[in-house]
DNA sequence: CCTCGCCGCTTAATCGTTTAAGCAAACGAA
DNA sequence: TTCGTTTGCTTAAACGATTAAGCGGCGAGG
């Protein structure tokens, strides 16, 4: 163990002086590069282990150009979708060897542009963005920033959103559902964009359309879910035996606003969400919805940063069936959905 | 705009050429250090802009000995508690300048371990510590490690767990309630061991006891608090008005418990939590629970980490009431908290 | 016996900054 | 005019690692 006291802190050179060596011969030993006998090899390992060395990632980094860190640049990790892709990300760089420097943007512009910077500038090998707004703004660098969960039109690593769209459309298809509304969140967000319109094409497959009065914009809040619901609520012609949100937020809000109205779900509404995010198991009834797989998002991440990859096919999805969904009721409860607000 | 090319990085020798100074004088007048006139620091603005250079972290770290980093190391943020914290910790931290390296040990010591040497290695000004297990090892570095909502019984940054603890029993006590249970959370973790306490002061000052029997300890986790409900309704003695859960997972848990056992909460039964997780407030009914100021924690921690202060007072929390308490039910209800399971 | 090659090590340059030290020019005071 | 001080810059030495190049010594092949 090292005793603190004011020393400075042990050296390369302070490891080669103890083990009768030279600084090469260390660097050599402690990174099997070189020649070097096991004799030498063992006293520098005793050496390091006595002074307790431990190498300088700093020096090391100026000299190879290479830092073995990546920059995480969230716009929000408070968000629930978040905390838990960051711990992928981190994860899996830290499984590759590397740290992770993140940045939490606050959702503004300006504070992700000077975030991307200060990350160019501590040497980051590549950067992991989840743009704050709308989607990227492609910005060039010669570190490479991949988009996460986001994309500029032409690159952003995503996952299936249509697929997880369509997974939950059929899967209310399936249980009878015919009446639908569909919080569709933010019109700014391509992921959303894509999750809605496959759930409208799915639908519409299936003979059956969904008027654009029950195609609801809306942030990506539990509060927008639930002022959603009560104000569809409200208007006496509302009748909806199913409610696709596009996130989970939205759709708790939804389910929320429903149960306060005094509705059953899933006897009278069945509730979808998007995301899987952890509240979502715990809600009561727990919420059926898409699931997204972030160790593989993190991963493919990872891999198109690091590895030079050029892009990166969508990211499977698993729909999640939960309590909030069932079979459509009986006859008498179809288009009923206010006999009990 | 740069055009990247596959130029090499710009470097504070380009940036000199093309400005007809040395590379000295760039850094004077980029840092403000020495003397330059107002012409060479106007040509060195202009060339950086014009090569769009950006200093290398890196090497300044080398030569000066700061890395203006530090390091954050959480057990697990997928922890509701621990994203609020980690965003006011790098607020705090980009505030001052410093880029936060986060490390996710999920919890086992080995990886925490692990992380703070790599921490280390990377030349950390300073490490905000949550342990993983139990409470701190105390580790002997030349970098200062805070430990963050823990404590290795000297040292360690944390919120006025007892001050909550009493806020939320007072509240209880004065809408009337006396049949308590506890929730206790793990009884190897100081801060929930300081809340219990305090509750359990709190009632008995009052002239209340809090039998053993009623102070159940678990784990922190929604789970817990829904069998450790359950397993007391089981009991057809079960006779108690109010809840305190020495975290919101339990307290949330506990609220799912009594209300799928068709107690009405709050007017059967009121519950309150601690640390005011997102979750608590958009709980139905919403949880009165016990707001950690994770802002507060995040400058104190800093504080204590770079400005080398040796140790500071709990931070003030702060009792936020929402619709999980009310004034304990008229005489019939009392003690027939079984009356509807 | 000589030579060639490999082994095991060292020397020294280098990465991109900061910063102490030094130096020439300009300026003011005597 | 002369000297000292200030001003504005440059030179060069770090920081702690990696790594190319070089150099004795020893074993083996001819």
């Amino acid at each position: 163990m090292t005793y603190p006291g004011e020393t400075k802190a042990t050296t390369m050179a302070d490891v080669a002086r103890r083990a009768g060596v030279s600084t090469a011969t260390v660097s050599n030993a402690l990174n099997g590069t070189g020649r070097v006998s096991k004799e030498a090899s063992d006293r520098v390992r005793a050496a390091v282990g006595e002074l307790g060395y431990l190498p300088s990632q700093t020096a090391r980094n100026l000299k190879t150009g290479r830092s073995r860190t990546i920059g995480l640049v969230l716009p929000d990790i408070t968000n629930p979708f978040f905390p838990k892709l960051a711990q992928d990300v981190e994860r899996a760089a830290s499984e590759r060897g590397y740290a992770v420097l993140l940045a939490d943007t606050g959702g503004s512009l300006a504070r992700e542009r000077q975030a991307v910077r200060n990350l160019i500038s501590r040497g980051v090998e590549a950067i992991l963005l989840v743009p704050a707004g709308a989607d990227g703004p492609g910005l060039d660098s010669r570190t490479p920033v991949v988009l996460l969960d986001r994309t500029d039109g032409k690159s952003g690593l995503n996952s299936d959103h249509a697929a997880g769209g369509a997974l939950v459309a059929r899967h209310l298809l399936e249980l009878g559902h015919r009446k639908f509304v569909i919080l569709a969140g933010p019109e700014s967000l391509q992921s959303a964009l894509a999750r809605v319109e496959a759930m409208r094409e799915t639908i519409q497959a299936a003979g059956i359309t969904v008027p654009a009065s029950r195609v609801l914009s809306s942030a990506f809040s539990v509060q927008a879910g639930l002022t959603a619901v009560e104000t569809l609520l409200a208007e006496r012609s509302a009748r909806f035996t199913a409610v696709l949100a596009a996130n989970d937020a939205l759709a708790l809000g939804a389910l929320s606003g429903l149960l306060q109205a005094g509705l059953r779900v899933p006897q009278e509404v069945s509730v979808t969400g998007f995301d899987d995010i952890p509240w979502a198991a715990l809600a009561a009834p727990a919420l059926t919805t898409v699931h997204q797989d972030t160790a593989a998002l993190a991963d493919a991440a990872l891999r198109l940063a690091l590895d030079g990859l050029k892009s990166s096919g969508p990211i499977p999805v698993q729909l999640i069936v939960r309590g909030s969904t069932a079979r459509v009721a009986a006859k008498e409860y179809i288009g009923s959905g206010r006999s009990r607000a």
